[in-house]
Parts: C-alpha cells; sequence; structure tokens
DNA sequence: TAGTAAGTGAGAACCATTCCAATGTAACAA
DNA sequence: TTGTTACATTGGAATGGTTCTCACTTACTA
C-alpha cells in the first residue's frame, strides 16, 4: 500500500496533467509509482484488492490509456499476450527475457545521450517531429540461463 | 509479385534454416523481401490474392511465427491493435507516427555501434545474455504534420 | 449549492490470434 | 519411382485481452 508521500505527489502529479482527481486514479498511479513489477491489467487489480476490491476493468484500462496519452505510463509487450504497464518516472529501458517473460530496469551514465542522439538523427533522417521512444533489449535472465542448463549456478 | 532472383534467394533462405519449402512459406517470404511496408497479416492476405487465393490466414499466421523464431522476421506494433511484420535483412529501427501509424526504416553510419554498445551495457547491468534488441522512436510523420497544422507545406 | 461534463462499472461485443482435427504434402530412403 | 512419415495447411471453433455501451455517479466550477 502507498505511503503518504507517494499519495501526495500522485496527486500532485494528476492535478499538474488537469486531470480529475477520482479515487481509482489517484490509487492505480499510487499502485504504478510504489511498484516497479511492470504490472497488467490483472495484476494491478488483484494488488488493489484492499482498496478498491469493486473496480470495474474497463476503468483500469480507461485510467492507463489516460496515463499513456500523458506520457506517464509506458506500454510494454512481453510476448505473454497481455500489455504491461510502467510508471516512467526517470528514464530506463529494458531488458526482456524470451524465456519467462521477466522484465528488468536498465539504465546506465551516458544513457540520456544515446536517447537523445538517437532522436536527433532520427528527426533529420526520417522529417519526423520525435516525441519520445522505447529500447528493449532481448536476451535469458539468469534464471532461465540455469533453468536451461546454460550457465553453471555457482 | 517478386522477381526471380528474389524466389532463389528465398529459396535459399529457407534451406539454410532448414525449413521445409511449402509454396506458402515461399511466396510469403518473397512477399515480405520485396515489400518494406510493414504489413499485417490482412496485408499480406491481400497481396497474395493472385498467387495464393485460398491461404488460410492460419498458415500465415503460422509461417510468420515460425519465421520470427528463427530470427528472419520481426514484429513490430503500431498502436492499430494489429501486429506488423518486418523481413530483417539489414539491420535497422523503426520511426513510427503516433497520429497514422505509418511505419518507415531508419539507419545511419555507426548504427550499429549504438546497437552493440547498448547490448554490452545491458548485458553487464542485468546479467541476460543479450540475443536482441528493438529500437522505436515515436512522432509525427511529414504528412501528419501538415494535416495537423503543425508545418506548413511549402 | 447547482449544473454539467466527465468518470465509473457490469456486461456485451469485438476481433486478432490460437487451437483443433482432418486432410495434404515435402523430404528422405529404399 | 514409390512408400513412409513427420510436418504443414486449412477452415472453423475457441480464446482472451481490450473496447464499447449505457445507466449511474461524481468531481469540478461558478
Ligand atoms: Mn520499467
Ligand atoms: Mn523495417
Ligand atoms: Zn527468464
Ligand atoms: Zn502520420
Amino acid at each position: 500500500m502507498a505511503s503518504n508521500a507517494v499519495m501526495e505527489e500522485t496527486l500532485q502529479v494528476l492535478k499538474d496533467h488537469k486531470l480529475r482527481v477520482t479515487p481509482q486514479r489517484h490509487i492505480i498511479l499510487a499502485y504504478l509509482v510504489s511498484h516497479h513489477n511492470h504490472p497488467t491489467v490483472e495484476t494491478i487489480r488483484d494488488g488493489l484488492g484492499k482498496e478498491l476490491p469493486n473496480i470495474g476493468s474497463s476503468t483500469i484500462y480507461n485510467t492507463l490509456n489516460t496515463f499513456v496519452d500523458h506520457h506517464l505510463v509506458v506500454e510494454l509487450q512481453n510476448g505473454d499476450g497481455s500489455t504491461h504497464y510502467d510508471y516512467f518516472g526517470s528514464p530506463h529501458y529494458h531488458a526482456i527475457c524470451t524465456n519467462c517473460g521477466r522484465i528488468v530496469d536498465v539504465t546506465y551514465p551516458g544513457f540520456d545521450e544515446t536517447e537523445r542522439n538517437l532522436e536527433k538523427k532520427t528527426a533529420e533522417l526520417s522529417g519526423y517531429m520525435i516525441s519520445g521512444n522505447h529500447m528493449e533489449v532481448y536476451g535469458l535472465c539468469p534464471e532461465c540461463q540455469i533453468k536451461l542448463g546454460i550457465k553453471s549456478n555457482d
């Protein structure tokens, strides 16, 4: 459950984006800010069990789509058939396991420059007016390497 | 419709990957090699009208999934609800229009190094055994910039 | 506090993709 | 060539994540 500080922070975020502050939006955003699990709609619904036991899936979808429109949240596909959501407070990209679907955050000093450079180059070459980017790297997570006998567990 | 050269090339690609050479696979692969439209399954089915009028969608899905497994083809989402497919003969990434969904190929000298660096950094930081990556840049395509009155058409 | 535009929720609808079982065929060996 | 067999194709049914609908509720503004 989200701390007081998170509740205040998320309240301010909603106001800054001129979004109507409903309990549903507030609690979902707080959930996303305090969990970095890249949850699906089902995961979120379960996680909200105590605070919003009667929330409809439509509301979760609506809310997340709104957040995506406002660039608060990004959507991720890991190949399991459902969309994963990620509060994008600080820039990072994702490593996704092709075996189990595990998604982990990655960043490194200089990543923002790589990112800016990619966007600048793309604008020049394509004529697009750039608004964002997604970078994803695929591979086997450490656990799956062991599970599949590719790496020894020592 | 695909040239002789393309048909020979794709035949060899299928053999190299030890894939059974069926007319469906051969023609679908030739279609992908000779079109860079990032088609959906529906687009492909329409494009195959004359050559394979009775192909089942299941076959197209099966074939594309096989190609994806063999890293011949990559999947792309542009937000229109269906998956787009791209023969990935030479490395590039994509600029995707957030307004109309248009997908264009982008690359530049030094892109492969950016890519390798990203994968190396990711392996170090995450412990993943890297097998690939996707980079996408989002924005408004030149046409939509005009359509939306953001850029003048001069 | 009243008016109103916007959000919520239950269930139906949608539709891209997968599954299934019957039929067809590519690859290989004799 | 022919026979064998494992794999591919097909159409139709099933699946399931997401969107739609609409009656009801609520957050904002004046
Ligand atoms: Mn993340
Ligand atoms: Mn492409
Ligand atoms: Zn894994
Ligand atoms: Zn466009």
